[in-house]
DNA sequence: TAGACGTGGCA
DNA sequence: TTGCCAAGTCT
């Protein structure tokens, strides 16, 4: 086991003057603010989510402002972030937050977990980057600084396991949690990357175990690799992007020009408004959800 | 628990 | 050019 201090003081030092200034972190940043972000920043890339964010916020300042409008707006707004059904639960959030908890993003971990969209991650990065708790924060980024400097290992586990937990738990520490665990994060994005680690620019390369073993590669069968082209996912975006284009019901023959293999865009069209990203209306034409 | 779920930038 | 990867969640 490493020192924690080995970690602690240093990783916190280059947190200091190296973090990026990012508009959720602002000292002005709400709550509200706070939980828009990280639902946006699953599983993308913090350029592509800046400009979204800034007009999300300036469009709905609050959970009751988003709550009002019909689901397909979030979903308009969402644009080509990716994944939109994250835009759909964070709408259902808001409409829990604004008619159950009087408009207040909860603080409490358990209470942010029952909420539409969000999970084990996203509940301890808000409970703890937005009110200060005292959360184990295990993203992809914190997994693989740890799965490197204490494990000596190039990659985490596929499936967050208990060791890393525990690991990540014991890491914690009494006080400052949340910047402890915002800046082990900052590093893993920045610096202890997923490719080409800058571990010359890294201020634990001297304590890290997977340095220190040469930096041997990852072993065992390679993580699987997503495929897009061709796939009832780009099918699914394809389609959607028509409907979050157009300001109105769409006809059919809207959406059967975007995809030529009409099984499989049936298939996901049905997909789409089973996940209740589009509705089927009964003239034959399709929209962005209503509700 | 493995697989589905978008999109685009970079090496 | 192709494949990897990005602050995960849900079923």
């Amino acid at each position: 086991m490493v020192e924690p201090n080995l970690l602690h003081v240093p990783i916190l030092e280059w947190y200091e003057s190296n973090a990026r200034d990012l508009p959720w972190r602002a000292a002005d940043a709400t709550p509200w603010g706070v939980l828009v972000s990280e639902i946006m920043l699953q599983q993308t890339p913090v350029a592509r989510v800046l400009p979204v964010w800034l007009e999300w916020m300036e469009r709905w300042p609050t959970p009751k402002a988003l709550a009002a409008e019909q689901p397909g707006e979030a979903v308009r707004h969402w644009g080509r972030l990716g994944y939109p059904r994250r835009a759909l639960r964070l709408h259902a959030c808001a409409r829990a937050i604004a008619e159950e908890h009087g408009d207040e993003v909860p603080s409490d971990h358990a209470t942010l977990l029952s909420l539409p969209g969000i999970g084990e991650y996203t509940a301890a990065a808000v409970a703890s980057f937005a009110y200060g708790g005292r959360h184990a924060v295990l993203d992809t980024n914190v997994r693989r600084v740890f799965a490197r400097a204490v494990r000596g290992e190039e990659y985490p586990p596929v499936a967050t396991s208990a060791a890393e937990r525990r690991l990540a738990e014991t890491l914690l520490p009494e006080l400052g949690a949340a910047r402890w665990g915002v800046a082990v994060m900052e590093l893993g994005a920045l610096v202890c990357t997923a490719r080409a680690p800058r571990c010359a620019d890294c201020p634990v390369t001297h304590a890290c175990a997977w340095r220190l073993a040469g930096k041997p590669p990852h072993e065992g069968p390679a993580r699987k690799g997503q495929t897009y082209a061709g796939t009832d996912r780009q099918c699914r975006g394809r389609l959607l992007a028509v409907l979050r284009a157009a300001h109105g019901p769409v006809p059919k023959e809207a959406l059967d020009a975007v995809w030529d293999d009409a099984v499989q865009r049936e298939r996901a069209l049905d997909g789409l408004v089973a996940d209740g990203l589009a509705e089927a209306l009964d003239d034959g034409t399709y929209r962005l959800p209503h509700a």
